[in-house]
DNA sequence: CAATAAATTGAACGGTGTTCAACAACGGTG
DNA sequence: CACCGTTGTTGAACACCGTTCAATTTATTG
């Protein structure tokens, strides 16, 4: 059976998850496959098209509540907790996968198309109350925040673990889920119109 | 004269600023300096300790308003502008350097110590009213946007260079600008103490 | 001047992403 | 069945990369 570029996506984010971007080059990846290299650029155009799928995939599993059109203020806070929510899952998805926040970016950078989760957060960003001329720019705030709290929660986790042979090494605090929620509540607070707010 | 370490440190910076990340290997900076790639290693751990410093120099220039111990509402609304005088200046000061966000990610998770003019900022805030409890999230907060916000005007500088064949539009960076002022915004009004806020 | 320390060389080691002619397997058609 | 074009794979090569290290030069100090 010939080989499928699913089956290289995936076995890419195996790797990915089990042993970090390091050790994800295309010679390992056509090893695990039992191919040799030149295969995978049948199914791949290069690397960078690769990890984006890779990203995608890593993004693909979260589910969107739907969005509606009326934006009532009850709608509203609940488009509130949904977004909270919604980026809460993302970060717990991301979480356990080393390095995936630096996959994630380059990603978005290549093909923010390609990303789907983010732009639901962006309708969902709207419903809440933001303008449209803002939802963009709220939508990166808060995936630059989730991607520097996966990408701070893993290079703890990276210390605490090589601080387990070494125990010179001091390792700083964690900034962890309750950081990540307080910083959520911030942009939320800010961004969001208050109940008096006269200005747009 | 010998090879210094600061003349390593300022060919790299060169480099990264003319032709960005990619290009920056120690051979080719080997080749500016003229001399064998092996002599760099003895003033160079390795190519991560040179990022480092490169890192620390792209932000060694920025300057730092004085903090100040008591916190009256006047010195918190004072430091409250600082902050986005810093904050505009940090990224003004990283937009030119291409890959400038990546080098700064890198340092500040290796070294986080080594950039000084980030734990100034966390003074800052805490002048500016926010409980020292939360001004580490805040200032990872306000990191997290200006690189957010730096990786993303490059990427539009970079895709604005990519169609020259189009007299469409130069001026780019003044796009971004005001999403960045924005989102400071948002922070700081979701994160400092409001001013008919009554508790603390 | 001699001896010691500071730098630099030149070459190698094992890796990386990417390309490409040649080759094998397959599906459909005459 | 035999042919053929498409789909997929191989094996080898190219041009790089970061890092190490014995040998060697250069500079400084006693």
């Amino acid at each position: 059976m010939a080989l499928t570029r699913e089956q290289v996506v995936g076995s890419a984010v195996g790797i990915l998850t089990e042993f970090g971007l390091a050790d994800l080059s295309m010679r390992r990846l056509a090893r695990e496959l039992e191919v040799q290299v030149g295969a995978l650029y049948w199914h791949v155009k290069n690397k960078q098209d690769l990890l984006v799928d890779v990203a995608a995939r890593l993004l693909g599993g979260i589910a969107l509540p739907a969005p509606t059109n009326t934006t009532s203020p009850d709608e509203a806070a609940a488009s509130r907790a949904a977004i909270i929510e919604v980026a809460t899952t993302i970060r717990s998805a991301l979480l356990p996968v080393p390095d995936s926040a630096e996959v994630v970016q380059l990603a978005q950078s290549m093909q923010p198309a390609a990303l789907l989760p983010l732009t639901g957060l962006r309708d969902l960003l709207e419903t809440a109350g933001i303008t449209p001329a803002h939802s963009a720019w709220a939508q990166h705030l808060i995936l630059n925040h989730i991607l520097g709290s996966v990408a701070a929660g893993q290079e703890y986790a990276k210390l605490a673990a090589l601080a387990a042979t070494d125990p010179s090494i001091p390792g700083g605090p964690q900034l962890g889920a309750d950081a990540f929620a307080w910083g959520l509540v911030v942009i939320l607070d800010g961004a969001l119109p208050a109940r008096e707010a006269s200005n747009a």
